[in-house]
DNA sequence: CGCAAAGCTGAAAGTCGGTTCAAGTTCGCG
DNA sequence: CGCGAACTTGAACCGACTTTCAGCTTTGCG
């Protein structure tokens, strides 16, 4: 969360000194806060620059709209969850094992930063394009480590980006529940578990 | 699609008459299709109304307002999703047949009613204890069918709710993916390959 | 029929919040 | 310093959309 803004200003409006750098890191800030807490449409921009502690027409001078500041921040957080998770898997011994750190990983992000879980999941209502990118940026992901796992003998064979959405659904899903909505039970339990039932199956032997 | 109503009208202000009912009916239809096309924010009571074939005041003979209509819209698909799903999985001959063709119907109900996805997944950030209750009681009733499953001796041990969290987020993202992104593989071909993952496991054997 | 209740109409009120802009302030370089 | 560029300010504009309401039409029952 301490990377905002590399993508986030609008072409032409990028701060030339370091006091319009730090405007511009706590409008985001701000806005991350305000969209998280209320939403892309209760949110309004006076709440934004109310609590970045600037004036309204400050907003304007580094972004063009509301929905381009929404996009942008949808942009960073895409990319700060992915690399959330893909740090959480590095070191894994196998494919198995990495999926239950990876699920973990990610139920306790969207504990610490349920702002981020909304913010993404809205999109699909406001800015549908970046919804879809940041889905088929995670799939594309998932299903080359799935098709190198198979390659390596690590896991059954099986169609590597069906799979993926599949096993993403679930962890949205079990983010929402366990992350989001009760906290009575541990991420890595959580995971465990998921992962038990992914790996082993539901036939029983 | 054919019962919306029921639960749809505003204490006080139900119909008396059947010009009454069949006024109802027009702006429960007209009002799927323009939250469904879209969305909640951009759908304007003119639009409900235009599509309606009345004007705009006759909304509000019969609705308190855009929200109240939103929420009864979300507890109608709600039901005609679980009952279509229900429907589908009668009779099936154990609970990974019951699976399979569960998840088939879901998907291709995805795709003939868009509309009725979106206006679920949309509740979320518009009426997000109609948004909870839909889910509660599409896992409730999938957490007893496990239980029951399990008791059979039909599957394997394990934690019945969060199977079903985990299985229910799978299957919204496969809806999402493959009813509503592209078409590119038959329901029961997706549902296949998703149960095998399910039903077999990950893991090499 | 006749007449009360139910239903329908659409102009207008009221609100709200995104965006603009002209004027003032601060910054940083020569 | 001094001056232009960068930055900040907030009142005002603006369009859009929900909701209201007083008057008119239709319905259905005795």
């Amino acid at each position: 969360m301490n990377d905002l803004g590399q993508t986030a200003v609008s072409a032409g409006k990028a701060p030339r000194t370091e006091r319009g750098r730090k405007t511009v890191r706590k409008l985001l800030e701000a806005a991350a806060q305000e969209f998280g807490e209320r939403g892309y449409h209760e949110a309004a921009i006076t709440g934004i620059t109310t609590r970045a502690g600037v004036a309204l027409g400050t907003f304007y001078t580094y972004f063009e709209s509301k929905e381009e500041l929404f996009r942008a921040l949808v942009r960073d957080m895409s990319h700060a969850t992915r690399a959330h998770v893909a740090e959480a898997v590095r070191g894994a011994p196998d494919r198995l094992a990495a999926e239950r750190t990876g699920l973990a990983a990610f139920i306790a992000f969207t504990r610490q930063h349920p702002e981020l879980y909304r913010i993404i999941e809205e999109s699909q209502f406001v800015a549908e394009d970046a919804y879809r990118e940041h889905y088929l940026s995670f799939v594309e992901g998932y299903r080359d480590g799935l098709a190198a796992a198979r390659a390596r003998g690590e896991i059954a064979e099986g169609p590597d980006e069906l799979r993926a959405w599949a096993l993403i659904g679930m962890s949205v899903f079990l983010g929402m529940r366990y992350g989001l909505w009760r906290h009575d039970m541990e991420p890595a339990e959580v995971a465990d578990r998921a992962i038990d039932l992914v790996s082993e199956g539901l036939r029983k032997r």
